[in-house]
DNA sequence: GGATTTCATATTGTATACAATTAAGCTGCG
DNA sequence: CGCAGCTTAATTGTATACAATATGAAATCC
């Protein structure tokens, strides 16, 4: 077996470097919801044949950041105040929990990675990166679930993650300031502590902050679905 | 535009048809975990191509009924002991919360589509059809969610009983009574009675019960790993 | 002039063909 | 007899080709 010097660089998986590319898009906002993804396009751009960007597409609905129509295609998830009032009560069903475990489970490698997470998140808001501040926040909660080791639940809190992405790209009042990073530093500190009750009640408190930062009574306009709206034919 | 005599029947969706077909002889128990799925067969027996085929295997391995390992195929998942807790504490988590919400919200035609799903669950236990009774149990839980009116925790909980079915399959112990239906029995009259506090409660003990009737000190047999488990190559 | 129908184009759904990887069988050597 | 290495078959990963549906525009009728 001799030294293979990188000849074409060995992808690992097309379809789910695909996949995470877009996601990447859209968690920091670079993809605006509903925009339509057109398979031929998205191939072009990533040098793969249709088959490959059909399973992404297909993978990322799944967790609900796309939506595909038959016969229509794929575009970006538009959450209604509906859903994005169901995705804030369930991550309130399942973080503060999630938080309490890390807190009795957390090593000081794990301290260190949360920190430094924030310290990134700090980054990107003084660098005027919004996207990227909003997809480290995000991940942030992600750290916290995987530290609490349990991996369906982690799993279920990723794909919520993946969709208040969506939700703030939506419906977050500018007014707002944005992510409170002071929340996650009172949340690592009683992490590190090990102050469990501490943890669940900061997390709390954390989601309750960021939801009254919604407005969920305006839905937002959603450009692909005017020539529906327009249509008389009933059928 | 002339009737369609239905020439060769119309199907709403190839891909989803054969996903729950699928995911149907899971539930029953007529896949048995670690079975190899493979894609020329699958294409053969429901007459579609490899192409349809690969998207409803890895439509299912989003959702953790199969598991898809690369250049070697799909296999009816098997959920380890550490997996199988995990669901069931997801299980407590969600679903006790989600019963409280059903009593505050059910409706007369819920209670009869609840009391309906317990006596076909009994007919099938008589029958002596286990797979069939399982699946109805499971699609019981289903419905509660359902009548809660929240579909992404609705979306989580199907996956979560997706997966019990898998968990039942390699775990439950014999000797233990299947699926003590009383327990459904009680759950609807205190929806009916929009007794929230009972529901709740009556949720949690039930799935105390459900999981002490698992036993998941032993691993299971895992067929397939056994070629791996003798190679000695480490790489 | 406006609405409707018809036709052309573009995009998606499915099937097939080819490439790459893996699993199995076989031969030859120790 | 057993194991190493090679060869061959089978299966999966990817790309392309064809079919079905939807989209959009031009032409026709009122």
């Amino acid at each position: 077996m001799q030294a293979q010097p990188i000849p074409t660089r060995k992808p690992p998986d097309a379809t789910q470097k695909v996949a995470d590319a877009l996601a990447l898009a859209i968690h920091e906002h670079r993809l605006a919801p509903s925009t339509k993804l057109g398979e031929d396009e998205i191939g072009e751009i990533y040098k793969v044949s249709r088959t490959v960007v059909r399973a992404a597409l297909q993978s990322l609905a799944h967790v609900q950041l796309v939506e595909i129509q038959r016969n229509k295609g794929a575009f970006v998830a538009s959450p209604t105040p509906r859903e994005a009032r169901e995705v804030f009560e369930a991550r309130a069903l399942l973080e503060p929990r999630t938080a309490r475990s890390a807190a009795s489970r957390a090593t000081p490698r794990d301290i260190e990675i949360l920190k430094d997470h924030i310290a990134q998140e700090h980054l990107a808001l003084d660098a005027g990166d919004n996207g990227r501040a909003i997809n480290l926040s995000g991940r942030f909660h992600i750290e916290i679930a995987r530290i609490a080791d349990q991996d369906t639940i982690s799993h279920f809190i990723e794909t919520l993650i993946a969709r208040s992405s969506l939700v703030i790209a939506l419906y977050w009042r500018r007014e707002s300031a944005l992510c409170e990073s002071h929340a996650h530093h009172a949340l690592v500190q009683s992490i590190a502590d090990g102050n469990e009750q501490n943890a669940e009640e900061l997390m709390r408190s954390h989601l309750v902050d960021l939801n009254s930062a919604l407005d969920l009574r305006d839905r937002p306009v959603q450009v692909q679905n005017l020539r529906e709206l327009l249509q008389t034919t009933d059928e």
